[in-house]
DNA sequence: ACAAAAGTGTTTCATATACACCCATGA
DNA sequence: TCATGGGTGTATATGAAACACTTTTGT
């Protein structure tokens, strides 16, 4: 019988892992990403970017994003949600060494962050609403793209917009969301049309007060889970 | 003003790099995948996985599984189309060594095909129905139910099916495509309708012959570009 | 003439879209 | 009472789904 011999391949590793996150959050029918302060002297001096870093060996990249979140943002990974979005290995996209960046998708509603978390820090990691991004350090104006695109694309097939809303919210609020992310209006009447129809929220019985308007019914996601659903945009 | 110091992250490499990727093709109302020997003693003999591969240090992932995929399967990449899936990461995927993999997904008409690509080559690398998948070496049935997932969502909103189809091909040819990767059976008249209100595909003006039936009316795609269409199936 | 695949239309039902007015509250 | 946002219904158009017979060819 014929003997197969090992293929001599490279065991040396030739590129970093890293694993860089656009965390999003819903304030003020805004959506805001957070960013961090980079300084990678000499190349990257004083630039802004999104908060990520290399893996460790006995760890999976998705726990890596989870980890660099909440060390550089300062805002605790609990109630976050996150999924990986794609992997950057374009030999150049960071000018000091080879670092291959697996993107990850962040969610987290603005409720459920502390003040500190909300105020941020201009010198550390802060917020900033997506419409006005600076330019970015590596290649991540290119990760907001992508973010940007699976957040707006996911909102159509899914009830991932509950990661972003608090866990009681009005009709409105959610239309909102959706009009936000979008980036443009629904139709208040259909909208609602469709949301009954899905069964996807359920009344609470209650109604928001504190404003000087008509208040309104608040309502609850059934589930936690993020679901595939019909297409509601 | 405050001197900010070099955060002190580890230069080392500590994950090997992988491309793996699985490539379909689509025969006979059959979608086939291209599959491997895989040899990696102690801990893998005479194992099948996806046809996959480190990375170089200057090549990008795409390059890689592009590589990897024409050297291990002995089938030229020159018309595949590939994207990228997702990447995995967990600790022990690869029992040797800790190796993060870049998963693609790859298609090609099997009329591009040459007589010895299609026919494969048991000792190396060969086709083999998904229908009769064995078990694979590291994650890679993961990675092929995520490729199944992805494929059969997206010939749903892209015209991705083209890159499994001959550049002239009949509309039943193009229903069955359909019905092959979605598993289930379509209605011609309807499919005809919505195919022919999208304009995605031109007739040729002549039929196939050589069969002892009726000849069929040739089409073919507009366009080489995968896009997006309203919903097809 | 027959076997086998290619090709074609209509009806029904569900969903999508367009659109405007009244309601409840706090100030 | 007024300003503001909360809440509702109907009519039309469009798309989805169900369904069966005729045509063309080679043998």
């Amino acid at each position: 019988m014929k003997k197969i011999t090992k293929t001599k391949e490279p065991q040396i590793h030739f590129a970093a892992l890293a694993a860089d996150t656009a965390l999003f959050t819903l304030e003020n029918n805004e959506l805001l990403v957070r960013l961090i302060r980079v300084n990678r002297p000499p190349h990257i001096k004083d630039a802004i970017g999104l908060p990520g870093g290399l893996l460790l060996p006995k760890e999976t990249a998705d726990e890596a994003a989870l980890r660099h979140l909440e060390s550089k943002t300062d805002v605790s990974n609990k109630g976050v949600y996150i999924e990986q979005l794609y992997t950057f290995s374009d030999i150049n996209r960071d000018p000091r060494n080879r670092v291959v960046a697996v993107a990850y998708m962040a969610l987290i509603p603005w409720k459920e962050l502390s003040e500190n978390e909300q105020l941020g820090n201009i010198t550390k990691s802060w917020w900033v609403p997506v419409k006005k991004l600076p330019k970015l350090a590596y290649d991540h104006n290119k990760i907001m793209e992508v973010a940007l695109r699976r957040l707006a694309s996911k909102i159509g097939y899914t009830t991932i917009i509950k990661k972003l809303l608090p866990r009681e919210f009005t009709l409105i609020e959610l239309e909102h969301a959706y009009e936000t992310i979008l980036g443009e209006k629904i139709d208040r009447r259909n909208f609602r049309k469709k949301i009954k129809k899905l069964k996807l929220v359920v009344s609470l019985d209650k109604k928001i007060r504190g404003f000087k308007w008509r208040p309104a019914m608040l309502y609850s996601f059934k589930s936690n889970k993020v679901e595939h659903t019909p297409n509601i945009t």
